[in-house]
DNA sequence: CATGCTTCGATGCATGTGCAACGATCAGGC
DNA sequence: GCCTGATCGTTGCACATGCATCGAAGCATG
């Protein structure tokens, strides 16, 4: 993209719409299959990462307001996918974890999620690691520049 | 990502988390300058690039949906950033096109939106390239499966 | 022209979302 | 202990969003 805009190279457009495509494709696995919303979905993924953790982490480590996290968790415990409870050592934090159904469902979406992401894999054939690099620089400048409180804007959608 | 499901290394998980970022970073550009929303920024976005768009192109060329574009461009026109006509060809199209004002908001846009690119071109470093290429392999990779008609599915998050 | 089918854009409606409170809790100073 | 300020999760509210639907218009066939 030398002097004039041109959308079509701009970068936030083209990471935008291509994550929209990506979420969108593998949304079907988790919408059709169990009928968990994007939400809801990645709260489960966090609690496969560790076995419990608080609506804080979740808020903080990704985009999603703690709102979201808050309302997708309820909904989740309402099905009896995870738990919440109050931790021991600071009585502020919800702890999240997965009930022995929400073990299972996990265990089957990981599969998906890992099958999903060797056929991205193969789609980005040799150029992959430059591919993740590329995002890792894209994050990383972006972390460098957020410090104090968040600027409370939004969600890609 | 070998077999275990780790989220950190997951690619839509991190497209995603990486899109948000770049668009909330340059969406202060047009919402605090000129109080634009991200829909009707890709309004004004596409309207740079040809002189005059219907509804149905925007529709057809990203992630929005035909109801989102037709919001944004009444709430642009009532701004009397754009102009709405019907199409003399086909009077089911609606035709956007910029007035003098939204010609210069436009052009002050694209200025920010060439610096914030070049931003960013700087942050991927030599592997800007391979970047890009990963972006047009995920891409193309989904429009191979897309064909008749669409899912249906929308928008991200 | 008449008929049936498709496409475009607008809109009603239910739901999701971000943001700003708010109560509860914690940490620190005194 | 008491007070002040900060942090965490929830909730109210206004607004955005997606989906289904609708009317208007095109397009094809006869």
């Amino acid at each position: 993209m030398p002097d004039p805009f041109v959308l079509d190279g701009f970068l936030p457009y083209r990471v935008a719409v291509t994550a929209g495509r990506l979420s969108r494709e593998f949304s079907r696995v988790y919408q059709e299959r169990f009928g968990l919303s994007r939400a809801e979905w990645r709260v489960m993924a966090h609690l496969s990462q560790e076995a419990e953790v608080s609506v804080r982490e979740i808020h903080a480590r990704v985009d999603m307001d703690k709102s979201k996290v808050s309302r997708a968790a309820t909904r989740l415990e309402e099905a009896g996918i995870i738990t919440k409870r109050i931790s021991d050592s600071d009585r502020r934090l919800v702890v999240l974890g997965l009930t022995d159904k929400g073990a299972v469902m996990m265990a089957e979406l990981a599969e998906a999620a890992v099958a999903y992401h060797a056929q991205l894999i193969v789609r980005l054939g040799p150029g992959a690691t430059a591919f993740l690099a590329g995002l890792e620089a894209l994050g990383d400048a972006d972390g460098t520049q957020r410090h104090a409180g968040h600027t409370g804007a939004d969600q890609g959608q």
